[in-house]
DNA sequence: GCGACAG
DNA sequence: ATCTTGTCGC
């Protein structure tokens, strides 16, 4: 059971202006790790960093923040705007421990954060789509075209923000909310151009 | 012991 | 995540 230690606050969406996505590519054990900011009023990327280094941890389902987060905090230490929420490819509170990448990058960076998973991990899905987890409802299944996502608290905001910020990031043509899109997109071409 | 299991 | 060809469809 979670205990409640953390506030879950609604967002001013009018103060959030830059949203990040943040997205992995793999050479083995080498992690391409990409962050794209979004600007949601103008509707453009206003900045974007790539990093590569070595992964010291394999893939354990639980613990992906220990293979993956130290290249995020690598790259988002290269951005020029700061972002106002950011967005993990992942999981946040719906985790078996509460704890997800999105979680982690939030606290470490005291940043609001988001979890977009493409696959469920822990909870269970009431009849109106949200994620119980640890007796509290932390997270929603969103349905976009034929494909579901796996939205979730990841830190610092509530269940309604982190639902109204990815909604309002969705395009028709795309899975992903368009910062992790771009995100996803840069990290392959990164990865095919430098092998 | 068995099944589940983000990326 | 990654390995991978053709193929169905707008």
């Amino acid at each position: 059971m979670l205990r409640q230690v953390a506030e879950f606050p609604r967002l001013d969406l009018s103060k959030v202006r830059f949203a990040a996505g943040f997205d992995s590519s793999f050479i083995n054990n080498v992690q391409i790790a990409v962050a794209v900011v979004y600007d949601v009023a103008t509707d453009a990327v206003v900045d974007e960093k790539v990093t590569r280094r070595e992964a010291l941890i394999p893939y354990i389902p639980g613990l992906l923040a220990f293979r993956e987060l130290p290249g995020y905090l690598k790259t988002l230490s290269h951005l020029n705007v700061k972002p106002d929420v950011l967005l993990v490819d992942g999981h946040g509170l719906t985790h078996p421990r509460a704890f997800g990448i999105a979680t982690h990058l939030g606290l470490v960076t005291k940043t609001p954060s988001i979890g977009v998973a493409k696959k469920p991990l822990h909870g269970v899905v009431d009849e109106e789509g949200y994620i119980i987890a640890h007796g509290q409802r932390l997270g929603k299944v969103l349905h976009h075209g034929k494909r579901r996502l796996y939205v979730s608290i990841g830190y610092g905001l509530s269940l309604e923000s982190a639902v109204e910020i990815v909604e309002k990031l969705l395009r028709g043509e795309t899975h992903l909310p368009i910062p992790l899109h771009y995100a996803d997109k840069l990290s392959r071409k990164y990865k095919k151009e430098n092998p």
